[in-house]
DNA sequence: CTTTTAATGTAATATCGTAACAGTTTAACT
DNA sequence: AGTTAAACTGTTACGATATTACATTAAAAG
């Protein structure tokens, strides 16, 4: 499966180093923020990097949980407020079929976002594939709809898994 | 658009008549149920009722309220009883993006469901496209990743609202 | 007709998400 | 700086969605 490694987007690698990740992230929140004039907040700093910190998908209560850092447990709402803004700022998407979120992998690159799921490791990836999209688009108009909006997730097992038996 | 009404599959129009929609949905599964030893019962059939009487799709509790039958309110898991022996049977779908559920307009059509949600009138086609799946198959396998299940949802807004304003 | 499997009834509870509103901080503008 | 407007936070309560557990009943298979 060598030739895989050349493909421009790939499942993440369990070895690969989230802390890179994480980094990343911070700091495009932050200069997407000053672009926008938008306050990047402890609340919204830490959520995101719970988020980052995995590419398994948390649970709003999960991340939650990860938030007690002045001792004190925060209200569901609190969490719920960072998601909703770092979703609209393209940072962290949510995962419909399983009410949980991850961070974004191709942050600034205006993508459709569309998800592979490993139900064995947990792990998420992105498929953003234009060809699909397009399709899509393409197909729906051809049955008299016209697309706002699309939404695509992808259950299965990712290569490292079915290597691993 | 005149034109549009050759398609093989459209959004069902807004003057089509659901009772038929209904009797197709109900035969069928009573010859699914017998051809598979499985008992079609008093709760599986109105549930399918209910939900077959709309192209809108219903949450479980809204299909709970219609099931007051007989003057009892039913526990939530009836319903969901209900529903899961359904979406085996491949005759109901479960819309994720609204936690909601619709009848399948395409019974025995060995389709992979894709779904097209009107944000407007709220009503729910079916698209299922052989092109879509099979481009996500392909492009998931490029990213390293097997298939086991596709979930596609496309909101917008359908031919009949776009016309209407 | 008895055994076993499937379905139901019922209560309780888990999980996910939002509304409402008072109080505080920050930014923007005199 | 002082004032105002906008955004963010804290807190409580609640609404919406879904599942577990277990006792009971009904149906099918032997």
């Amino acid at each position: 499966m060598e030739d895989l490694e050349a493909l421009p987007v790939r499942f993440p690698s369990r070895k690969h180093n989230h802390s890179s990740c994480v980094n990343k992230l911070l700091g495009d929140a932050e200069e997407e923020c000053r672009r926008q004039k938008l306050r990047f907040t402890e609340h919204r700093r830490k959520v995101l990097e719970i988020i980052a910190s995995s590419h398994k998908p948390l649970g709003a209560y999960d991340i939650l949980e990860q938030m007690n850092f002045s001792g004190r447990r925060q209200a569901p709402v609190v969490a719920y407020r960072a998601l909703d803004f770092l979703i609209n700022l393209g940072l962290v998407h949510r995962l419909n079929s399983l009410n949980a979120f991850v961070a974004c992998m191709a942050v600034g690159e205006d993508h459709i976002a569309q998800f592979l799921i490993c139900r064995q490791c947990k792990n998420v990836g992105e498929l953003n594939s234009n060809r699909v999209s397009e399709r899509i688009e393409k197909d729906a108009v051809e049955a008299g709809f016209q697309v706002d909006q699309q939404l695509v997730e992808i259950i299965g097992i990712c290569y490292e898994c079915a290597e691993s038996g």
